[in-house]
DNA sequence: AATTGGCACTCAGAAGGATCGAGTGCCAAG
DNA sequence: CTTGGCACTCGATCCTTCTGAGTGCCAATT
């Protein structure tokens, strides 16, 4: 059994590894924190650490390192978030400050957060699978191509290029953009996707020549629907972990793969668990299904009417997790509130 | 003076040394290239290349490496491009084949070069500045929000949301449709551009309501057809550069910096000096003022009627250039024809 | 039962030294 | 101009030795 004393001791080791990336040994343990014990009982406590497979020694008889499991148990239970300065509050405020739309503050939430911690980050776009469509616009461009607008209440424009169905004038347009905003209009891009689909399976059999030219828009509708329910990631920071080689067992080839393919890291991201205050983290190997043994990441939830999402970092697993958590527990809170006024401003 | 042998003699050096990695001695040469001659007069030849800098000694008495300069005179003069294999020339027609539009053409394009070569791939996107505005829409959302749509005979659409100016209602906003066109439409970019310009600086004085409005929004499409000027890139294999670190100084850093700037390899990319064949490379040093004086980019050119970019790959001085130059031609004459293609089926 | 000083032991890493061999520069002869 | 010969250089490699931080264990102390 591991006592009170013993998970300070591993608390210590914790702190100064991610310190001084040196394995930690009995002795140094004592001169630089107030323990009132000698170096020989925090051995024993290490013993003990040991069995618990929380440390590990590299060697024989050399100072200890903490285990994956080790750092699982310090952010569960020992890690209290380290405060920002008033010079990284100040950051975020005015790093953040008016936004031109949810894309430019996303990319600025990104760029801050590398900033604020050196570490690589990662910020989830909020899903729009919730969101309404208000609008759905046709604009014929000429005999050959139109272009097809969606907008949705959470702001989110998307528009596409496609080809204008064989004889189709002006007047046709007229109606089918009616016809299309009867369908979806004022629904749920989940639900107008749906009734999409389900237009197109109806009815296959005698067709006017507008529904066969609505059934094609439509199609093309339905597809831009489903990519509003894929969810986006941002990412800045990659050039960081040139510095940090050893860290990852000398190779950063997997992470940046990772966030090349960004699929796995979206998975990874969504799949995290949350704690009670919004925020998660992953250690070590219980990353290596993605690839990511070596790395950590940790993630804190921010949330606005428009949706829910993360914002993350990914590093070494030897980082600092109180002062990156708080990081990341920071910068998400205040994406919450401008979100928030945002969205009452409207 | 170098004699003919001895540039002969330089290209076996530039090839053994991006084969081995290693510093090429005179043994090693008449070892693996039929020269006819013994080492010690290779020796000699070697000795005249030190003299004009195009190789170099790590050390007192170890083989040569090629220098920057060295590197130079062997793509200009030496270098004769390594035709790509039938299966190289099979996977550029089968991965581009048919895409949905333009930037799914690049974004693959950008893979595919990634994979053929194992290099950083680099796609510039063509200059949309004498691009012409077909179509500008305005579409009032709410009392609050309203959308411009810009739409160019190359095809790009872009479209931005904005603030409907204080009491226009859909009137209104029908009557300001047809203004910007009038401003705007049939325009090229650069000539929209301007003209938007000159209305916001003129008629300070007594302006209508409405005036006020349009001045507003065009303003907003100013800004956007400011963007359409402006160069974008498309990247991909970044993670490769984690396996060759050492090829970099050990470090990668600058590079991947680069990459994320991306500015500066636009400006790089931009600033390259081609030759007759559309074949463009900078060398090591070269780029010092880019910082990535530790590595080489090389690009060709890609032509369609919308506007000319590059195709380019950035990778390590001692990087294959014979294969990688043929590579990027390749496929920017796949690209080049699909481009034009496409533009002749509209 | 927990803590402590003492002590023998371990082992990675630094430091020093010897050796090896690929490769050079130079020269005199062909 | 080319070539074989030769002395020389110097990084890389392999050994050995040394050092010291750190351990595990034990008997004594509180």
């Amino acid at each position: 059994m591991v006592t009170e004393r013993g998970l300070q001791v591993l608390r210590a080791i914790v702190q100064d590894y991610v310190d001084t990336h040196e394995p930690v040994g009995s002795k140094s343990i004592v001169e630089r924190h107030a323990f009132g014990v000698s170096a020989a009982t925090i051995r024993n406590d290490m013993a003990l650490l040991e069995d618990e497979e929380l440390i590990a020694a590299p060697h024989t008889s050399s100072g200890r390192v903490p285990t994956d499991k080790g750092y699982r148990v310090f952010v569960d239970h020992l890690a209290e978030l380290r405060p920002l300065s008033a010079a990284q509050r100040a950051a975020i405020s005015t790093f953040l400050a008016d936004p031109a739309d949810l894309d430019d503050l996303l990319a600025r939430t990104v760029r801050l957060l590398t900033q604020l911690t050196g570490q690589v980050a990662l910020v989830q776009y909020p899903s729009f699978a919730s969101a309404n469509v208000t609008h759905v616009e046709l604009v014929r461009l000429d005999e050959f191509r139109m272009l097809v607008i969606i907008v949705t209440d959470t702001g989110r424009v998307s528009q596409r290029l496609t080809a204008t169905p064989r004889g189709v004038d002006e007047e046709d347009v007229a109606v089918l953009r009616a016809q299309l905003a009867a369908l979806i209009a004022g629904r749920s891009v989940r639900s107008g996707s749906e009734r999409i689909d389900a237009l197109r399976a109806s009815a296959p059999g005698e067709r006017s020549r507008l529904d066969e030219a609505l059934i094609t828009i439509a199609a093309v509708v339905g597809e831009e629907l489903d990519e509003f329910r894929q969810d986006r990631l941002v990412m800045a920071g990659a050039a960081t972990l040139a510095r940090r080689e050893q860290d990852f067992r000398g190779s950063i080839h997997p992470l940046l793969e990772a966030i090349e393919e960004q699929v796995t890291l979206l998975r990874l991201m969504s799949e995290m668990a949350a704690d009670d205050k919004g925020l998660s983290a992953s250690i070590g190997r219980e990353n290596a299904a993605f690839g990511l043994g070596e790395a950590s990441i940790i993630a804190s939830d921010y949330d606005a009417t428009i949706g829910r999402a993360r914002v993350g970092l990914m590093g070494p697993v030897r980082m600092d997790y109180p002062s990156n958590l708080a990081a990341a527990r920071a910068v998400a809170r205040y994406l919450t509130r401008l979100l928030d006024e945002d969205d009452n401003r409207r």
